[in-house]
DNA sequence: CCGTATCCGTCTGGATACTG
DNA sequence: CAGTATCCAGACGGATACGG
């Protein structure tokens, strides 16, 4: 489980609380669309328009959706800027970009095991 | 996008199989009970029983399911012994390793921002 | 013990239309 | 431009049953 990695500073009743968080943010950080969108603010300010953009076959829908619960978590900080037309910048807090520290090194390794992959499918669907 | 990592060895087709291939992969990889089994495994060898108790509340649909695209993937080596009642262990190969470590640094980040995540949540959910 | 297949409700997520 | 609401097809995922 995800808290094997916790260490001792808690009491019992913490413990539980921070475990049960842990696996909530969990499963809400570890979905496609989150990462790809963590990934695509990267460390500047992003336009709600320019990450439909950006996060290639996401929809107006999925993207919000995301956005709000990132926001929700306190990786992604939302300000709205009282023009007409409206305009909305999102940006990765310090959490965020901590969190996409991670989402490179998966990038990374998507890349380091590219051959590694590909041969294992072929060989998988071989049969 | 997950392409901006790529180092310039490949010519331009390599480049876009390669493209399409690690944003599979990503889609595949990028899930709840995907990361949580990677990381049930550890270093170990595991059975698939023990799996099913150490994932909790996965269902014995999806830990198949998710095994199966993991050996795929080539993240995952499953051996059978051909004994009564039979038995299959898994294993993270190499591959896998290298991801798992990734997953690890997810879980480190939850617990290093733990109170961030939760006040801000708090926060959020004030309204 | 491990795996596959089937059934069936639930939820996801896309398309669309409408507000400020 | 950005966001919300509604509708609905299709995918997901759990329960169950059966086979090796």
């Amino acid at each position: 489980m995800v808290t094997n990695q916790l260490n001792g500073t808690f009491d019992e009743t913490d413990l539980r609380r921070a475990d049960s968080l842990a696996r909530e943010v969990f499963s809400d950080v570890a979905n496609k669309w989150a990462l790809l969108i963590i990934e695509a603010l990267g460390d500047d300010t992003r336009r709600f328009t320019e990450l439909r953009q950006e996060v290639e076959g996401i929809s107006h829908k999925m993207l919000t959706q995301n956005l709000r619960m990132l926001e929700r978590n306190g990786l992604v900080e939302r300000t709205v800027h009282p023009t007409v037309p409206p305009r909305v910048d999102y940006t990765l807090t310090e959490a965020g970009l901590a969190l996409r520290k991670t989402v490179d090194w998966m990038c990374d390794w998507t890349h380091r095991y590219f051959t590694h992959i590909e041969t294992s499918r072929s060989r998988f669907d071989a049969r």
